[in-house]
DNA sequence: ATAATAATGGACAATATTATCCATTATTAA
DNA sequence: TTAATAATGGATAATATTGTCCATTATTAT
């Protein structure tokens, strides 16, 4: 569905808005381990996050990366998905085709159509808050 | 979505039948012009088809590939995905997650429940057939 | 000012996926 | 039986993705 690249910056944003909303700011090592992924490939992807404007960085001692509390609100799932994978999983086609559209329909089209609307409409719908939340209530995890 | 390789095999698989329907073997050859994918990789994908007894293989003069017609009202577009990209997407977790279950959820694992559900079905219930009639109607494309 | 901390960015390595090439095998028709 | 046809299988190459390493930059506290 999503490349493992998406699959550590969703986690990672998760968890540095759990954090986020307990005023801490979260180093990269802690994230790796909160959400157990390679650092180092991790910092990339921060590091696309953090020039999407997605997530803030901080240099320094009593640096790390943090999201307003105010933004936390408005920020969904598709942001993230949008600045890592790029947006194919809204408009590609499902078999590949370039120029599949209504008028020129691969032989599953409409069947994908509705899946892709659905999950389009849940990615645009679902806050990385309330994954937030429920997370710090232990009601979902982010590693294993 | 799929991999490369399972947009090709759902290509060329719908090409087959639909040839198949009006009784001719298609050779690697034209089935890789037909659905425009690369001639040797698609062959590689022909094989695992072939091995899974999806479609038929014949060799020599007059040979090339087909399905039995009166399989396919039975072949699901889940037997070609399971054959060629497995079971991940009816079980793999959306974030990546080893042990993501209904005790112990990913924060987007009931979201993604309903798409990965919905996606199943769709995928149980779609026949070769009805596309590759859509297809012989010319309705749908399997090309560009 | 200096040392410590933490993100950044560039180069590089490992792995997986996609794609190609070619010799071999099986089959058919002449 | 020979030549032609078509799939098969193994080796290899190209590309994309994932992952690592390390020197540099910015920031903070002492």
């Amino acid at each position: 569905m999503f490349s493992k690249a998406c699959e550590y910056g969703i986690r990672a944003s998760i968890y540095i808005a759990e954090q986020s909303q307990l005023d801490r700011k979260v180093s990269l090592v802690e994230v790796a381990k909160a959400i157990e992924s390679p650092s180092a490939y991790t910092s990339k992807i921060l590091q696309l996050l953090s020039r999407n404007k997605i997530i803030n960085s901080d240099k320094g001692p009593t640096g790390g990366f943090s999201i307003d509390k105010v933004e936390l609100d408005k920020l969904k799932l598709c942001t993230i998905v949008q600045a890592i994978d790029g947006n194919d999983i809204y408009v590609g086609c499902g078999l590949g085709l370039n120029k599949c559209n209504e008028k020129l329909p691969c032989p599953v089209h409409n069947q994908f159509k509705l899946i892709r609307d659905e999950l389009k409409m849940m990615l645009e719908n679902t806050t990385v808050k309330s994954l937030a939340d429920d997370f710090e209530k232990g009601l979902t995890f982010l590693k294993r």
